[in-house]
RNA sequence: GGGAGCAUAGCUCAGUUGGUUUAGAGCAUCUGCCUUACAAGCAGAGGGUCCGCGGUUCGAACCCGUGUGCUCCCA
């Protein structure tokens, strides 16, 4: 068979995929084997495809199949999130592009669109993701917004509700103007932001005592006065102690407000005093409650000003920032604008800068459900990997708020709360439930189900994901079946540091109070997929590739390799695309040593044949990379097991290419032409074979169909078990270490004597171990092109030498030796051995050293001594020579 | 403003409870090679005040203090 030049990934990806679904390799079913169980980080259904998706279940695939092939019942699922805001704005986009207005359609008609949007686009990224390679178990496809799903979801909120963890409650939130909806803390989004401060004069009330007619504040919010409820100022602060409970008016509508002293009120920002808008602000409205101050509310819920705002109702807040800066500064107001650099909050899904606004929601009430899950993690019931973001989990989890659950969206889980007219409401599934409930709790009223309205309002699209590893089991919906019992708590969780307070933490309030056990064993967290230039990849900067482009052009193992290899544990990635190349020189690197030995298919001969030349140094080269296999088998697993996924990938990377390539098939290769012993190449198609299981998990498409073109193989890599790293043999290891150092320092001292490749040489070994050189003599002579090895007891005149270890070697070629480069050469190395050797002579020389150090560092340090000074004879004895 | 983390080769990073020859890797760079698997390659090489300063110790990239710079989180 003709295998190309290169390595072409395309055809051959979409065959070994088609061909693992086919024979259902990634279903996974409850058995007597261990499992290893992952749940998909659902990306939401608005989603396509990105670099950071690519990491992270890159990441998965690897840990799942590598738990396939090491014996375990690995079952990874997938799905997707309703992505509540997200979506809806979505479909409200649609519905524009149609020429509908959402307002213009009922919630029926409206959820009808948006079912039909996610059935069409939900499931891209999916799809994607078998482009990658991953081995999900399709079958088990979830979606936060299934029957069942959904029903579970409703069932946590009426329970959370009965435990009096969950509250209806008018509260400062931050209000998405675009979306028309509340936002949780963390879907606010602060940014560094250019603003105006204005400093604004606030007339005072005639007070004849004082000379001051006036009292400056300053704001970056202008349009906000007109919400304006006080003026606070610090106790301490002299310039307006004669102010304290005196009168201000509001520019421009006159409103008189009181001018109150607080602590809350720091001296040196602005000019030391305070506009108080309990609206509007978070610690306004704090100030508000202990004031007890008026709460006008100047804005409408789509960020114009209301009715309540005079004279200025109906226009959009920026523009009555403008316009009202322009009226303070004609009515005498403005004192000066200076320019401010401030932080901004921004909605997550929208955009849109986010607004302070007092509003009536749900909130689960947070401090009960943390305890147990703060503690989980600090005490190591759960493994953050890397360790560091146990310090963040815990400030955060500490420090925790309650958390506003209602959304004021259609899209997503309906708040099973029921209205009576009177305002009266009850917490129940059916309309039905809620009307023995409300009887139950007003059995003077008579209610009737037509009455009952529910709440319009639908759960934070996290309220439904933070059951994600156990409802995808059915773990609440079907309690005690038989597949939660097996899959939960699960594995590993992989997913980015920015959601561990959205999601993670949540999860795992959620697996104690409902499974009463941990979701999963290990967190791994990726790094954040940066551009080359360390920024953040998005939209606007237009700095995020198309992955689907990139598998298309480099193929989907050199994609997973070049991320894998630029993402070290903990770090954030900054992604290059030659990375990749560097990926898919790898593919080509393996292509081509696959050519390599299928070439000698058909030369090898027929049976051992009795000692042929180049049997003692294939057995020695056979020897050696068998023992170094089962050395990087045994680091590739500890690496695993540490999560250190680039670093193991680095490590298979150098085993194959450098100990592999580079050194054993050079070894064992045969000449032109020249056949090759049977064992020879049984044993290199093994290696071969036992290289490809190691890189799987990593690169499972190219492994797949190397191992299948090695032979005619009964299994596929794909689910082939893994055996246990054999033990290694220290000597043969040291051997094989020392014969590449040699090898590589002959060929230097080659090159720098301008011998070319093609000039062959003799090569002279003066040694104490002649036994072990000759082990490896024939394989010397072919890697340093020498046509003759000679064993010596002195030095050899007129020959390039070459000191290693207690070794030296003189190379004698046609070529005339370079003497003043020779000399140089040796002279450096004598000046850094004798560096060297007063170095540990000092050492030791120090009785606080020798009294002190432990007897091996001691003996190690005497050791490196005595082999320095040996060393430094040798040289010397070879510039003796030179002279 | 409060908290956390980081600083090692041009770049990205390893570096074990302080001692394993005067710090390692990949990429990039330089030199020489079109050697019948691979030029998307082969063979070599160069490159470091381990951020500065001080301390602990026989011994510090590693521990402590301090300064500087950067990053992230929270408000």
């Amino acid at each position: 068979m003709e295998l190309s030049k290169n390595y072409i990934p395309n055809e051959i990806e979409s065959k070994w995929y088609e061909y693992w679904i086919e024979k259902d390799y990634f279903s996974s079913k409850p058995d007597g084997r261990e499992s290893y169980t992952v749940v998909i980080p659902p990306p939401n259904v608005t989603g396509i495809l990105h670099m950071g998706h690519c990491l992270n279940n890159t990441i998965q695939d690897i840990l799942v199949r590598r738990a396939r092939m090491q014996g375990k019942n690995a079952c990874w699922v997938p799905g997707t999130d309703h992505a509540s805001i997200a979506t809806e704005a979505k479909v409200v986009g649609m519905l524009r592009e149609r020429g509908i207005a959402k307002s213009s359609l009922t919630r029926s008609e409206f959820l009808d669109y948006a079912w039909e949007w996610k059935e069409k686009y939900g499931g891209i990224i999916l799809q994607q993701l078998r482009k990658m390679g991953c081995s999900l178990d399709w079958n088990r496809t979830s979606f936060t917004m299934d029957p069942d799903y959904y029903n579970s979801v409703m069932n946590v909120f009426i329970d959370l509700y009965k435990k009096g963890l969950i509250y209806r409650g008018k509260r400062m939130i931050n209000w998405d103007v675009k979306a028309k909806t509340a936002l949780s803390d963390e879907e606010v989004i602060y940014k560094e932001v250019e603003s105006k401060l204005y400093y604004i004069k606030y007339f005072l009330e005639e007070d004849l005592s004082s000379t001051a007619t006036y009292i400056t504040i300053a704001t970056v919010r202008p349009e906000t006065i007109l919400g304006d409820a006080a003026i606070c100022v610090n106790p301490d602060d002299e310039r307006y102690k004669h102010l304290h409970g005196k009168y201000a008016y509001v520019p421009l509508i006159n409103r008189k407000i009181k001018i109150i002293p607080d602590e809350y009120v720091t001296l040196d920002f602005g000019t030391g005093a305070l506009k108080v808008t309990p609206a509007h602000d978070m610690n306004d409205y704090q100030l508000g409650q202990k004031y007890n101050l008026e709460i006008i509310d100047s804005m409408n819920d789509d960020g114009t000003m209301s009715e309540a705002a005079t004279g200025y109702s109906g226009m959009d807040r920026f523009e009555v920032r403008k316009k009202i800066v322009a009226d303070l500064e004609a009515a005498g107001h403005i004192e000066k604008i200076e320019e401010y650099q401030n932080q901004i909050g921004f909605s997550e899904r929208t955009d849109a800068v986010v607004e302070p606004r007092l509003s009536l929601q749900w909130w689960v009430s947070m401090k009960e459900l943390a305890a147990p899950a703060l503690s989980a993690v600090m005490e190591d019931e759960i493994h953050f990997h890397p360790a560091k973001f146990k310090n963040l989990y815990r400030h955060w989890m500490e420090n925790i708020k309650d958390w506003c659950i209602s959304r004021q969206l259609w899209w997503g889980h309906q708040i099973p709360a029921w209205y009576a007219p009177d305002g009266s409401f009850a917490v129940a599934k059916t309309a039905a439930e809620a009307v023995v409930l409300l009887q139950e709790q007003y059995p003077n009223s008579a209610y009737k189900l037509s009455d009952l309205k529910q709440d319009e309002d639908c759960l934070d699209t996290w309220f439904s994901s933070w059951l994600w590893p156990f409802e995808v089991f059915k773990g609440l919906s079907q309690p005690d079946n038989k597949e939660a019992a097996y899959y939960y708590p699960t594995s590993t969780l992989v997913t980015a540091p920015e959601i561990i307070f959205f999601w993670v933490a949540r999860m795992i309030m959620a697996g104690y109070e409902y499974q009463q056990a941990k979701p999963f064993k290990d967190v791994y967290f990726t790094g954040i997929v940066r551009d080359k230039l360390g920024r953040k990849m998005s939209k606007s900067l237009g700095n995020s590739p198309d992955l689907l482009e990139l598998i298309e052009q480099y193929g989907a193992d050199a994609v997973r390799f070049g991320i894998l290899i630029a993402s070290p544990a903990g770090n954030d990635i900054l992604f290059d695309e030659a990375s990749l190349e560097q990926g898919r020189n790898f593919n080509n690197k393996l292509w081509n040593a696959l050519k390599l030995v299928k070439m000698w298919e058909a030369r090898k001969t027929v049976d051992h044949r009795p000692l042929m030349v180049e049997s003692i140094e294939s057995d020695f080269a056979i020897q050696w990379f068998e023992h170094r296999l089962n050395q990087v088998a045994a680091e590739v697993d500890i690496l695993m097991e540490q999560f250190k996924l680039s670093e193991a990938l680095k490590t298979i990377y150098s085993l194959i290419w450098d100990d592999f390539c580079s050194w054993y098939l050079e070894w064992v290769k045969p000449g032109f032409e020249q056949p090759v012993d049977a064992v020879v190449y049984q044993k290199t198609i093994h290696f071969f074979e036992k290289l490809m299981e190691l890189l799987h998990p990593i690169m499972p498409f190219i492994t797949e169909e190397i191992y299948h073109l090695l032979g005619n193989q009964q299994d596929d890599l794909c689910v082939k078990q893994q055996q246990k790293a054999a033990s290694t043999n220290a000597t043969i290891l040291a051997a094989g270490a020392l014969l590449k150092t040699v090898i590589s320092a002959l060929r230097d001292a080659r090159n720098k004597q301008q011998l070319k490749p093609k000039d062959t040489i003799v090569l002279h070994i003066q040694t104490n171990d002649k036994a072990g050189y000759k082990a490896i003599e024939s394989i010397l002579l072919k890697q340093v092109n020498a046509s003759e090895i000679l064993y010596t007891q002195t030095a050899i005149a007129h020959t390039i030498i070459v000191n290693i270890g207690q070794d030296k070697f003189f190379i004698a070629s046609e070529k005339q030796v370079d003497t003043t480069a020779m000399k140089a050469s040796l002279l450096k190395d004598l000046t850094y051995e004798q560096n060297f050797l007063a170095s540990v002579t000092k050492k030791l020389s120090n009785e606080k050293f020798v009294q002190n150090a432990k007897p091996d560092i001691i003996a190690l340090e005497r050791k490196k001594q005595a082999d320095s000074a040996t060393r430094i004879l040798a040289i010397e004895e070879g510039l003796k020579g030179l002279e």
